[in-house]
DNA sequence: TGAGGCGGCGATGTATACAAAATCGGCCAG
DNA sequence: CTGGCCGATTTTGTATACATCGCCGCCTCA
């Protein structure tokens, strides 16, 4: 495998992770020597942190690890919910039921899965990605994608309880019954529901200050708003 | 500025201005003797292209200018309805009606401009902004940048004509209504009718054969289905 | 004593040399 | 004649040396 992935990838889970704490600076000698490769695959890497909105350019100090607020998290939701929303109709229009018969089946007997946290992640991606699938409009999954890095971020610091993950599994499981059934309304309706139900838990969680100390650190993102050229 | 900048824009530009056509090998040396930078800044702007989704690695011949098919054309137009329509909607809610007011009177003027085609998209450029700023989800604005970029170079093939153009005011004007009305549903709508009307205009330019070469030298892309990690 | 400028220092940006990988062409064998 | 293998060549990937830019601290002068 290339150096500048193994760096990206490295940088990437240690800043998913909360290893290395918003407004930490990514200095590129310091990183060439601490990961072991020079200067230029970390140039690279942090270019595509820098695109993911993990990292950003601070005023004099370089390239620091970006920062989520509260604001941030329901600003990312309100993208997240038009773009799972359209995607979830879409999936309910233009699935193969077989796909997603079998996605229903694992979920209804989720419950055991519950206590392996691992294991229910893992099935929730595999439904996601099917869902893109189905969807067949690459380019909302391209913007979904982005989201999704920040999204397991958030989550890594909200850790949901099993009473949340077990209602995540009957919100799933709705959206997933919709889609087999090709009802697109109640695809997405059942989508918004859920990310609502999702946001109000991580908001609870973040105001009830457990992660407080997280949150302090980062500075309130800037999400650039001016144009590539 | 920076040479790599220099490099992206300058590539940037070729492409979406058809100078560089689809399928043309984007090698690293050839670039960097033909813009007269080193390999390194040249590496960097290639990078920003792919995240863009103008250029893509193919099998064995490197990296190649992506192509666009009829099918992305839809698939593109069908990501964008989500987020424009929710944008739309996000900015008659929250917008400044002043800022709005403005731009009203400045398309209700839009016949005169109508000679003027760059002034025109100028004005419809000032509008996405304003609209982007009013929606308040950077999220959003950040995932509708990466569509613009190809819409841009979809508008370049496509050359509306002037009745066309005369109806994207009016349709514009719509919605720039219902901003500044605050009305949130016709927002969306409106976008909506005016984002189907402007890809029916686009396919059946696009069909018409009016720049079936352009589309032909173009291998239908593979937006990166895959995730980054 | 404060403000401004000057110099050094550390950072990023660029160029280039070197290494490795992958492809394409040709050649040989079946 | 066809298929596969081997090697030459081109291309990308990496390391490193060099240039440039901006910040910070100190010193000097008003």
């Amino acid at each position: 495998m290339r150096a500048s992935d193994r760096a990206y990838r490295a940088l990437r889970e240690e800043i998913v992770g909360w290893e290395l704490l918003p407004g930490s600076v990514l200095g590129e000698v310091e990183q060439s020597t601490r990961l072991g490769v020079s200067r230029t695959p970390i140039r690279e890497a942090l270019s595509r942190l820098v695109a993911d909105g993990l990292a950003e350019p601070q005023a004099g100090r370089g390239l620091v690890v970006s920062g989520i607020s509260i604001e941030n998290i329901t600003e990312l939701f309100e993208a997240r919910q038009a773009l799972e929303q359209r995607t979830a109709a879409l999936a309910a229009e233009r699935r193969d039921p077989a796909v997603f018969s079998r996605l229903q089946q694992e979920l209804r007997e989720a419950s055991t899965l519950l206590d392996d946290r691992h294991a229910y992640y893992d099935l929730v991606a595999r439904i996601d990605a099917a869902t893109d699938g189905a969807s067949r409009s690459p380019y909302l999954v391209a913007a979904l994608r982005g989201l999704r890095t920040h999204l397991v971020r958030i989550r890594r610091l909200a850790q949901d309880d099993r009473s949340r993950l077990a209602a995540a599994a009957g919100e799933h499981l709705l959206i997933v019954d919709a889609i087999v059934a090709g009802d697109r309304e109640l695809a997405a309706h059942a989508t918004h529901v859920h990310l609502h139900l999702s946001l109000q838990n991580t908001l609870h969680a973040a105001k009830a200050g457990r992660f407080a100390d997280r949150l302090a650190a980062s500075q309130p993102i800037e999400v650039p708003m001016k144009g590539s050229p």
